[in-house]
DNA sequence: TTATAAAAATGACATCAATCATATTTTGAG
DNA sequence: CTCAAAATATGATTGATGTCATTTTTATAA
């Protein structure tokens, strides 16, 4: 389904890779990386694994953002995590024996590099460092859906939209955030129409500013008291 | 804090052993274990880690329940999971270098053994079975928190009541949940006037039995209509 | 056993947020 | 550029669930 990439990515080269796991390689580890990775491009929307099937390899993001997300018992989706570029997805499948619990879409167009599942598992079985690097993400993540667990339980929508952008600001960086009203409620977990009046409210108080689809968080201190600091 | 148990369990002839994450080892490697461990007592109620303090070794539920939470901004409890008889809990905060995300309590009187953080790591360095096992352990609970965040997110609080308790049933196995309605609600996200409400439900619907703390499931296809299936 | 505290249960009420309907704006294909 | 479809926005209404107050039951310690 992905287009074999126009500029085919060296992860010698690739810059974003020193944030995630497959930064401190060494320049041999790196080699390796390269030879059996496959970079594809997608465009804006498109799926990269679905729930329910079964994994084949890991997905290194390169350039683009990346919505992870389940399917509800009515079909909604409910967003449980946004991966920036640099970040290795459907690695946690890899492990499990079981199929995806969790789908991946682009959110834009998007570059992201594959790794089959015996190279990649042959790394891990052969570098300590890139197996302590992924027991390291895999607890963060479980201490991250535990925070993420509370809030849905405990705040109120308010509260949790706040979160929720401050959160993304912290994928978006310096760029505006980009979901659109659909993805975003989905995330904070809550109705469409319900996110859109609480936007504007944020936007009424001058803690956003709103260009259509993209989201400037202009006061950061006054979103993390209502929504609480990110942990 | 913990008294040093009166039955010092013997890790070759624990019972609860082989379901968990140190079945199929060795018996030179279970040998090691039990050079390694500490038997003790708890009592009901009694924290065995806290959210914010550093790990010093991971626990290995002998006997009885265990809570697993986090406490929310406003200081209310957030039961993420129950772990049950041969359980090793508290093992993910190893490796992020983080402290605990969560907090631990019993939940009855039970019996836990502590297995030191450098004992642990080094069997980890050295069992490539162990490890697999940690990671497949990992990965799992990933997806059940990704589907307890879309539970949360998505189905109404009787829905999220009939789910737990299908849950919790296979936390307690033959013997009836045995939790306060404060817990409960903790653990269904809910307020405890809700669930005791929505308890009395399910009681004069006759999917469930009542003995104080004590419930039974009597009709489990109903439950998992309503609250849908653990996946 | 009795006293006391804790837990469970119940009622009344307020409100947040979902749903449904409809209008408006933006986007993207041709 | 134009038009249709999609996304965003807004209003009206309902209902589920949280909160607060109070009573009843159960557990626990003296």
């Amino acid at each position: 389904m992905p287009e074999k990439s126009h500029k085919n990515i060296t992860c010698e080269h690739c810059g974003v890779r020193k944030e995630g796991l497959f930064s401190n390689l060494t320049s041999g580890e790196v080699d390796d990386l390269n030879c059996h990775k496959v970079c594809n491009s997608y465009r804006k929307n498109q799926a990269i694994f679905l729930e329910g099937s079964f994994p084949r390899g890991v997905y290194c993001v390169n350039h683009g953002k990346v919505k992870v997300y389940t399917i509800g018992d009515e079909g909604k989706e409910q967003i449980i995590h946004v991966a920036k570029e640099g970040e290795v997805i459907g690695f946690r499948a890899m492990f499990s024996g079981d199929p995806y619990k969790v789908s991946a879409t682009t959110l834009e167009d998007a570059n992201i590099c594959f790794i089959g599942k015996d190279d990649f598992l042959s790394m891990i079985d052969t570098n300590t460092h890139l197996r302590n690097m992924i027991m390291k993400e895999l607890s963060k993540e479980l201490g991250d859906r535990a925070q993420f667990i509370t809030n849905l339980a405990q705040k109120s929508v308010r509260e949790r939209l706040a979160f929720t952008l401050i959160l993304l600001q912290k994928v978006y960086g310096e760029e505006p955030i980009n979901l659109s009203r659909e993805d975003l409620a989905n995330f904070v977990g809550t109705a469409t129409e319900t996110l859109i009046r609480l936007l504007k409210e944020f936007k009424d108080e001058a803690l956003i500013e709103v260009h259509t689809r993209k989201l400037t968080i202009l006061n950061q201190d006054a979103l993390i008291r209502i929504g609480g600091a990110v942990k």
